[in-house]
DNA sequence: AATCTTATCGAAATCGATTTCGCAAGTCAC
DNA sequence: GTGACTTGCGAAATCGATTTCGATAAGATT
């Protein structure tokens, strides 16, 4: 039914083989001919099938987003990270293709690959490190280029983009130092393993740098698959003897939790008690009072994955993209003077 | 280098012919050479290349969501959208190719229709209804399966999925009128325009069927081109002789932004004025106080919208898809009681 | 025993583009 | 006028699957 090479051969009595070179542009067809080819390909409303060119050339301009961990925990971050991957895909003449139910399953992302119906890969919050490290090389065993974020892996030949977190937790932590606290509360979530081991590392670099000895009573470790996660953090802090006067939560979801929990019980914010998050999602900035936290952009992480990808893509033999984003402190009202100690 | 049909049929000594039927369920293959065929595929990893696959089948099992918005005004629903639309689609064997930069590019679209590359589409957000009818006739020329959303088209023959706004803007006026409101100003955005007409209207029933009479002063109509359209209206509708005690804002940013140009101003909130909100996003629970709003579901929309497409797609005769969705009444702090009333 | 079914398989056509390679005509030099 | 080159074009091969249709053999029927 729509209109093929064939039918523009036809019409014109030209061979397919010119009208196809005449269209993409080769040398070897005279001005005139092009022309002719030109007007009737625009005129009959020509346009090659996607499947015919994708076999013969080989590849598709598709990139696939793959999305490995439940969808429903990180699609507050959709939003930020589409707009900008799609946008640079699309200016490279690539478009998305999404595949979100791949919950720990190499073996789809192995028929994924073998079927060719992308040119390359951005494996989106992959769970934990082992398997992103499997899942990384089985996609390099299958010569498929691709990305990893936003996670950065500890290992040479793999290609990621992440955010600077060892920067973000210090300068979370040296902002609440500053502030007087000396007993700072940090929320672990072991299982994104390089994200939490960093934001650890840049709070204990923190506080070392400021002299303040590391108290692992203020240190608790959380599981995303436990009920209550978020209050059980809260409460274990608090019910030290000595509790926290300042708390870092992991993400801006659970420090926001965390606010409406002192509410409930009467605890100032930040009066009693300074809260941040790490995240800067949307919600932080609303919330009464504003959350103080650390922003690492999803957006700019997907349009610099995007990049990195077509870069791979482009090029077969270019060295692994590593990149690590700078991330920003935004201080608001969730956090103040300590004032327990100035008292 | 992967391994096709071909290689398959060398190592069995198998035509390709019957390798494929086996692969495919065909009947006419003994359980025997099935289970060969089964068990070498297995072995060797084999799997169908994808452009081959849909260059003969005409189909690539793909739908394409085409935002026909600038994305970034859109982005905050992609998050609601597209985990349950990708997941509906992917039950199906389907996946979700974006396609983001197609702000009024009806030529753009007509090229996704002859390239095949997607057997159905899904437009979101189109903005005028001019376009919108526009592009679905184009669609429909093309054969191409699709569904308009969010939006309703008063036109019988183009499938669409839409919240219910009559009924939504009426229950959220209805809840003022309760509240003893009598002045209720109303922001509308005509650029929308059916959406902006189904609230007008229900807002418009609501007062009729509380014998309370429309107030022409009450309404101001916005244009999201103008620079500080959210902060004009606000101005507009205080800047009466006789205010509104009650607002109700097009979308939820706006009615946030005035909560905070209210809060600037000493006007509290809801003592002083009531204000509402539509969309029921998710910063819209977390204001101080908390927006009411009426919430309209974009995830369920989205796998509603891709259910229909695939309907469609199945059944190339079938009827057009035409769905509104009840919206749900989300009461929270903005509104009260209007003093003024009662004192 | 001749004919008819039925089950199983494969040769070849097909989907619609791109690319290779060879051919013919024209140009140029000497 | 002949060899060397260039230009422009098309026949045919190719990408990798699916599908049609005919062939064969075994079993069933009369």
């Amino acid at each position: 039914m729509p209109v093929t090479i064939e039918d523009l051969s036809q019409t014109l009595g030209i061979s397919r083989s010119t009208i196809s070179k005449a269209l993409n542009g080769r040398p070897d067809v005279s001005p005139d001919t092009r022309a002719r080819v030109l007007q009737a390909a625009h005129d009959l409303g020509y346009q090659p099938s996607a499947a015919a060119r994708n076999l013969r050339r080989q590849r598709t301009n598709k990139i696939g987003l793959v999305i490995t961990y439940p969808i429903h925990r990180v699609s507050d971050f959709l939003a930020e990270l589409i707009p900008g991957m799609a946008t640079v895909a699309e200016e490279a003449e690539y478009n998305l293709i999404l595949y979100t139910s791949m919950v720990g399953r190499a073996e789809r992302i192995k028929s994924l690959c073998r079927s060719r119906e992308v040119d390359g890969i951005i494996i989106a919050w992959p769970p934990r490190l082992s398997e992103t490290v499997a899942l990384s090389q089985l996609l390099a065993d299958e010569d498929m280029p691709h990305i990893v974020m936003p996670r950065r892996v500890p290992h040479s030949a793999v290609s990621y983009v992440a955010a600077d977190h060892v920067q973000g937790a210090r300068q979370l932590t040296q902002h609440l130092i500053a502030l007087g606290h000396r007993r700072i509360g940090f929320q672990r979530l072991p299982e994104v393993f390089e994200t939490d081991h960093d934001r650890h590392a840049g709070y204990a670099k923190a506080l070392r740098e400021a002299g303040i000895a590391y108290d692992p009573q203020l240190v608790v470790s959380t599981n995303t698959g436990d009920e209550d996660y978020d209050k059980r953090s809260f409460n274990t802090l608090r019910s030290l003897s000595k509790p926290p006067t300042a708390i870092l939560f992991f993400t801006d979801p659970v420090a926001i939790k965390a606010l409406s929990l002192a509410k409930e019980r009467g605890i100032r914010v930040p009066q009693d008690l300074s809260i941040a998050g790490f995240d800067g999602i949307l919600s932080s900035g609303v919330t009464e009072p504003a959350l103080t936290t650390v922003r690492q952009s999803t957006a700019e992480m997907g349009e610099l994955a995007a990049e990195s990808l077509l870069r791979l893509i482009a090029d077969g033999s270019a060295k692994p993209q590593q990149h690590i984003l700078p991330v920003e402190l935004i201080a608001r009202g969730s956090t103040s003077v300590n004032l327990r100690a100035t008292a």
